[in-house]
DNA sequence: GCCAACGTTGGC
DNA sequence: GCCAACGTTGGC
């Protein structure tokens, strides 16, 4: 079993909004490295960091769960969407999602801040200089350790 | 294939 | 709102 982090706008879509809906299909990733793990290296069951960025305190909110493999995105075809994207087609979609299930919210914000203070964490792709993947790799060194500062 | 211009991400 | 960092685009 493998970690991930993913990072969703709270504007956009909660920890509080996927504990309502309990799955939700993770669409409108349009990055390639995101894609890359989500098609090779996510399965079912992995754990998922639920991230709060562009927001008062981006940090770690909440534990979910990969709840399908990838496959393909719908939003990519569909031309009244903000991830439409004209030279994807169904026959060779570019874009891929998985669904992601709710497990529970953490007891508090692990914030970025905090997790840019400690060592154990200095490989975390989130906290590198510059880094905008929206889903990245964790650990299960980092997992444990971020979720023992909960 | 290079690289400047441009758009986006996301912390602050 | 600012802006650093980075990915993508497109001219050549």
């Amino acid at each position: 079993m493998r970690y991930w982090l993913m990072k969703s706008e709270p504007d956009e879509f909660s920890i509080d909004a996927l504990a309502k809906k309990k799955v939700e299909p993770w669409n409108g990733v349009r990055n390639y490295q995101a894609r890359n793990f989500m098609r090779d290296g996510m399965k079912v069951g992995d754990g998922v960091l639920f991230y709060h960025s562009n927001c008062d305190e981006p940090g770690v909110v909440g534990i979910a769960r990969i709840a399908s493999a990838a496959y393909p995105d719908p939003t990519q075809f569909d031309a009244a969407s903000d991830y439409y994207d004209a030279a994807s087609t169904r026959e060779e979609p570019r874009w891929l999602m998985v669904d992601v299930a709710f497990e529970r919210k953490l007891r508090r914000t692990v914030t970025l801040a905090e997790l840019k203070t400690h060592g154990e964490l200095e490989d975390l792709a989130l906290v590198k200089r510059g880094n905008r993947l929206s889903v990245m790799p964790v650990a299960k060194s980092e997992w444990d350790f971020i979720l023992a500062l909960e």
